[in-house]
RNA sequence: GGGCGAAUAGCUCAGCGGUUCAGAGCGCCUGCCUUACACGCAGGAUGUCGGGGGUUCGAAUCCCUCUUCGCCCACCA
């Protein structure tokens, strides 16, 4: 009958399941608060562990977990982990971001929700409002991080808005005005018509789309034709200031100085000549917008400088603005969208519409709303990025920092190259308020106190009205939280930090800008690795989002299969720097792996802890003379996962560490060590139990902690109950397994090997005759050379129970009819099965493998005749090509003898 | 227009010069409630490693090219 579940089992649904691991929605392991500040309040010196750093990508205030935050997390908390169990002060530094237009946004539509506006709020009381609203849900995220099991120092928790926060960001914003780095530029910027304010390059993003050229007819104001011009955008018409071609082109070099009408206006502008125009595209003849397009802007500069550059555009998108006198009334107050509709309506009825071609061509639309973003003419505060970049190249060409995987190098050099200034202001209510001040008589200049009166006449004083872009304060992350521009311990200590962890996609937003604010303003390097790693997809490789419905959300992965389960699946699914896809559709494909693996650690400890007694002695203590094969195979694969383990967790291949963890855990551990080793423990032996209870609580030790990094709650759990452990000892803070050379040992794995090859190939008979497996059946292993003999011989116990076997022989010959299976080695096993095994089958299968084997002896006696392959490959692969050539040549002889013997044909 | 990445078992993906390297998980087929585990155990099946060329003694792995997807950058009006 079905075993009940353990006791603490929830009472089982129907079919009864067996008791899954705690899912632990608990509390997360304690915080490393003793690890980090153990160090962290002393000053350099000897004292304290060398630090190990990471600071969070701070998600927003307004975020709740999405599985790009559950993987960007996971990350760190596994190399924070990995690197305090090896002893370093590990200090993963936690905070928010208080995320200008995305907090903003969010108040906002609740506003609306009761029908108003933060117009109608008035600044103050709308940043009041904003505040409440950051008070009451900011720590969302946060409290969220600790049910996944991220393993912060919640103590030195940062929000780019507290006090001393911002009073860096203000220090950094003098001292750039004041080196000249900051200036007021007056240009075409991307505007958002929807959140009202302007962007910098990078939150304007490029969309393609389809969508049309619209080939207009301009009358030529003496009447003598029309000029056509191809546009995409007919509605800014209005704000155009003349028609340009390039000078090489013969069409229209006689248009030169006249002037046309703009339809539906009737207003005059000049057609003149400029190299920006492509005379391949369109007409070639540009109408040139300057007030609505960057390129425009440039080209009206050249061509007609004094020129007034008219807004026909109001902030929310709508035909007008301040020279609405342009346009036709009609229009006026229209959406853009809409306009653009009437107008070529309009031009079609009048006859001034030629053709309509469709068009592919990228739009740019707002990272936050997602609004086709406006150009627009407008006075904005830019920072100079050049020097500051000039300055990262420098050490990055010094190898001082370097990203992985590698492949991001020529995206961040070719960004940094090409730097762009930075339009740092926006017209917002909610961030830090930009600290430039001017007077009445209009002197103008940067403080970091907030003034009144201007120090040099006296006369009132206004504050710039915008706030500054959110990455403007997120760029001082790695520095700003640890209290500059103070000169703090904590500053001497976690400064420069070591890993980097985020996604590609705020390489630019945040990465490149950290490195820009780390080398400027603390003269060097903020960290010396960023990883940059994959970004959660669906199977359709959509990044995952709200608007699409496509998300998981974690906390139902966590509910549903543990957070473990959660980590198991960002860690073990994702190759360094690969996208992690999952489907949303079936939660259980994607986290089934990792639950499933937790219950198997559940249930080895079960096995292991029913099995230990209350001490065990140390396994260094044990005489290395009671080591059966078995127990020195599993030493040596248990010091093979810790080496690669530790190797991997230190080249940031977590995916490959879980991996050969789960190997050695699932595998090795629990499918043969443990079985392996049952007999022993069943035995009235006890010197060979206790050495058994030795290796297996090493073995088991050692797993919990390879795996600790990646699935905390459950090791945490299990570690515990341990023999042997103090009250209060916990596995977070315990330390990383060493590997111990002395059990390192190739003999015992190529025979262990062997034991585990001669049950499996008696299994393989058993299925293959269909024997039933209660049936004990009899086995002789015929072995080439007796030192083999001797390992077969040694573990006898083992195979007779692993194999369901009456009786092994390990000498003399088989007697009576049976099934045969020959090793590589050329050693041989022979299962009786009298009255069972048919002779023609037999026959069959031996031959079948007689083939097998001989196909790929001759491709390799081909290769090993090869004077090329002989001479030129390296001398160790054509030795162990030889010794390999040799076995199966022994392995197909015997075999040819049993087909033989057997009077196959 | 430039750059990058992906294409391997039905699905999601590892492997990225040495041939028991054709793998894992899930799924599938056959047996099993074997004294830790049916979220399990044992035994299986499944792939001209996207197409075509090349380099090499040797290529899923390197080079070229084509096809299909995806991403990033760009002043295509």
């Amino acid at each position: 009958p079905r075993r009940p579940p353990p006791a603490h089992a929830p009472p089982p649904p129907r079919p009864p399941p067996p008791r899954p691991p705690p899912p632990a929605p608990r509390p997360p392991p304690p915080p490393p608060r003793r690890a980090a500040a153990g160090g962290g309040r002393r000053r350099g010196g000897g004292g304290g562990a060398e630090p190990y750093v990471i600071v969070i990508p701070p998600p927003n205030v307004t975020d709740i977990l999405h599985v790009g935050h559950a993987l960007n997390n996971v990350i760190q908390d596994v190399l924070i982990r990995f690197e305090r169990m090896r002893g370093r002060a590990a200090e993963w530094l936690p905070g928010t971001d208080h995320a200008g237009i995305a907090t903003q946004n969010v108040v906002e539509k609740r506003l609306a929700k009761e029908g108003k506006t933060r117009f109608d709020l008035g600044r103050e009381r709308f940043v009041e409002e904003v505040w409440c609203f950051v008070k009451k849900t900011g720590n969302t995220i946060i409290e969220q991080l600790k049910v996944i099991g991220c393993s912060c120092d919640w103590s030195r928790l940062r929000f780019t808005l507290d006090e001393d926060y911002s009073r860096a960001v203000r220090e950094v914003f003098v001292r750039l005005w004041d080196e000249g780095l900051i200036y007021r530029g007056h240009r075409v910027i991307h505007w958002c018509p929807h959140c009202l304010t302007a962007l910098s390059d990078e939150e304007a993003e490029h969309h393609e789309t389809q969508g049309n050229l619209y080939h207009i007819k301009y009358p030529l104001e003496d009447g003598s034709g029309f000029v056509t011009v191809a546009t995409t955008r007919p509605e800014t018409m209005f704000g155009d200031i003349g028609l340009v071609f390039n000078p090489k082109d013969g069409r229209y070099k006689n248009l030169k100085g006249k002037r046309v009408k703009i339809p539906l206006s009737g207003v005059a502008i000049p057609i003149a000549s400029d190299d920006a125009v492509e005379q391949g595209f369109g007409t070639g003849l540009l109408k040139v917008t300057p007030a609505h397009d960057a390129n425009d802007f440039e080209i009206a500069n050249r061509v007609w400088p004094k020129e007034e550059k008219p807004l026909i555009l109001t902030e929310d998108g709508r035909m007008g603005g301040p020279s609405a006198h342009r346009i036709p009334p009609d229009l006026v107050g229209v959406d853009r969208f809409e306009a653009r509709k009437r107008i070529v309506k309009q031009l079609e009825r009048e006859g001034l519409l030629v053709k309509t071609e469709l068009h592919r061509h990228s739009v740019r639309r707002c990272y936050r709303c997602d609004t086709v973003v406006e150009p627009r003419l407008s006075d904005q505060w830019f920072v100079k990025m050049k020097p500051l970049a000039e300055t990262v190249m420098q050490g990055y060409a010094k190898g001082e920092f370097h990203i992985v995987p590698e492949r991001w190098n020529a995206t961040f050099e070719h960004w940094m190259n090409n730097i762009r200034d930075w339009n740092i202001s926006r017209q917002l209510w909610w961030g830090h308020r930009i600290p430039v001040f001017t007077c009445a008589n209009g002197h103008q200049w940067a403080d970091r106190e907030d003034r009144e009166q201007c120090p040099k006449c006296g006369a009132a004083v206004e504050q710039d009205p915008d706030v500054l872009d959110t990455w403007f304060s997120s760029w001082l992350w790695p520095f700003a939280t640890f209290g500059w521009p103070e000169q703090t311990p904590d500053l001497a200590r976690f400064y420069p930090g070591h890993t980097l962890v985020t996604g590609p996609d705020i390489l630019f937003f945040w990465v490149a800008r950290m490195l820009m604010s780390g080398y400027h303003f603390m003269g060097r390097k903020p960290f010396t690795t960023v990883y940059l790693h994959g970004i959660a997809r669906d199977t359709k490789h959509r990044k995952m989002s709200k608007s699409l419905g496509n998300g998981i959300d974690p906390l139902v992965v966590v509910e549903k299969f543990g957070a473990d389960a959660l980590r198991w699946t960002c860690v073990a699914n994702t190759a360094l720097g690969a996208d992690l896809l999952l489907d949303p559709n079936d939660l259980e494909t994607t986290f089934a792996p990792g639950r499933n693996f937790a219950n198997k650690l559940w249930n080895i400890a079960q096995f292991v802890l029913g099995q230990l007694p209350k001490r065990v002695r140390p396994l260094e203590t044990v005489d290395r003379s009671l080591l059966t094969l078995a127990d020195r195979w599993i030493l040596a694969r248990a010091n093979n996962a810790i080496f690669a383990a530790t190797g991997h967790l230190s080249d940031f291949r977590l995916d490959e560490a879980a991996k050969r963890c789960f190997e050695f855990a699932w595998n090795e551990l629990a499918d043969w060590y443990v079985e392996a080793v049952k007999p022993r423990l069943i035995s009235g032996d006890e010197v060979a139990k206790s050495t058994v209870h030795s290796v297996l609580a090493y073995c088991f030790d050692t797993v919990l902690r390879l795996l600790h990094p990646i699935v905390p709650f459950i090791t945490e759990e299990l570690w515990q109950k341990l023999p042997g452990r103090k009250p209060n000892e916990l596995l977070v803070v315990a330390k990383w397994p060493e590997l111990l050379n002395q059990y390192v040992d190739s003999d015992a794995d190529v025979q262990f090997e062997r034991v585990k090859k001669a049950i499996e190939l008696i299994r393989s008979i058993r299925a293959e005759y269909r024997v039933s497996p209660k049936t004990k059946l009899r086995a002789t292993i015929v072995a080439r050379g007796n030192d083999k003999a001797a390992t077969f011989d040694g573990e006898r116990d083992t195979i007779v129970r692993l194999a369901q076997l009456e009786s092994l022989a390990t000498d003399g010959v088989p007697q009576g009819v049976g099934a045969h299976a020959v090793f590589g080695d050329g050693s041989e096993v022979v299962v009786a099965l009298q009255g069972i095994v048919d002779v023609k089958h037999e026959c069959q299968r031996l031959s079948e493998e007689f083939e097998r084997i001989d196909k790929q002896l001759t491709s390799l006696a081909a290769r090993l005749t090869n004077q090329s392959f002989v001479s030129r490959a390296p001398q160790d692969v054509v030795a162990k090509e030889r010794e390999k050539e040799k076995a199966w040549r022994d392995q197909r002889d015997v075999l040819a003898g049993k087909l033989k013997s057997l009077g196959c044909s």
